[in-house]
DNA sequence: TTAAAACATTGATCTACATCAAAAAATCAG
DNA sequence: CTGATTTTTTGATGTAGATCAATGTTTTAA
């Protein structure tokens, strides 16, 4: 239940045993149905979560309720959203299951004390943060630099899973393109 | 000469006097002329810059010499290109002062020796990388949900600094859009 | 097992903004 | 100050990809 999560911090983090196992003890774990929304609107981003199993996509809402992916979770993934867990705004990104998912969480609370409590915790922020941010930066340039079907290409090579195991439609949303534009795109290379 | 840079981390953490002008021994000054690029193509990022006065760009290269612009900072703004910072990797945002500019630098080795110094520093380096992260999220959203028009009205409501400062073609490349467009859409607001 | 729902494809049309070209205005260097 | 460069504006044309509509295909659930 914990090995993957233990194995996540211990590859970013030299941990001593009893500072892990007081990570750990913090992380309760949850079960999701498929396209079940994870936290509520309106309030604030109260947990990070940790994907054991299946696959969570963070979106936000554009003009009338259009739903843009920001990202995609799988498993061995953290996430959480992440603007108003680091602003303590309300909720603009949105959490959903999109199968049935495993996860193991940690209340903002809890994640904040242990960012005091042991500097190893906030090297491994840091490093969330860091990745979260190289990652972020890329997105843009992808959007800035490339047209659809290089954009297409580039999740091809680089996130192939993401392709293979979600529907045209996500693919479609998270490459902000319309569902048909990326079934002609498909069909010319 | 430092106290821009102490009111800045002052302002952002909480530091004994003795951190702080440990801190401050750390920076060196630097003045650039209008146009200079600072730091070299192919290198990775070597320092941080703290802007005392002036103005810098942050940029990458598109395809065919193409500049797109990242970010600007002026005055009491942290700079530097922070994913080739973060990894280490050669250099692929450029920074280059737009008018006569004066820093101060820390080099990347003292940074990293401060982080594992100074725990008020690795919070301070927190707080830096959660704001850059929030800033590029919210830039990614606007280009995601807005059109030109939307975007130019967005940056003069959020940063009209950077309308009345910089000219107009360096306004039209942060908003990712040609000169002759943002001139069109100036003429009908 | 089958009707219903969700998803994918294909075609026609439309639009925001790019690009190219040239004139007009502003800024700069000698 | 004045010619030269840079920047801005205006016009004409082109295009990637959106949207709308219809049809075909797959998945789901009872």
């Amino acid at each position: 239940m914990y090995e993957q999560l233990s194995n996540f911090i211990t590859q970013r983090v030299a941990v001593s045993d009893e500072q892990l196992q007081l990570i750990l003890s913090y992380f309760k774990p949850l079960t999701c149905k498929k396209n079940e929304l994870i936290g509520s609107a309106g309030e604030m981003a109260k947990r990070m979560y940790f994907v054991n199993k299946g696959c969570l996509k963070v979106y936000f809402i554009k003009e009338q309720g259009i739903e843009v992916i920001r990202r995609f979770a799988f498993e061995n993934y953290f996430s959480t959203s992440l603007v108003s867990f680091i602003n303590g705004d309300p909720l603009k990104e949105y959490t959903q299951a999109i199968e049935a998912t495993e996860l193991l969480y940690i209340s903002r609370n809890d994640f904040y004390y242990l960012l005091d409590k042991l500097p190893v915790w906030e090297k491994f922020y840091r490093n969330y943060l860091e990745q979260a941010y190289v990652n972020n930066t890329l997105r843009l340039q992808s959007f800035i630099t490339l047209d659809a079907t290089e954009r297409y290409k580039l999740l091809l090579k680089e996130s192939p899973h993401i392709v293979q195991r979600l529907p045209n439609r996500l693919v479609a949303n998270y490459l902000n393109i319309s569902q048909e534009a990326l079934s002609r795109l498909k069909s010319k290379i």
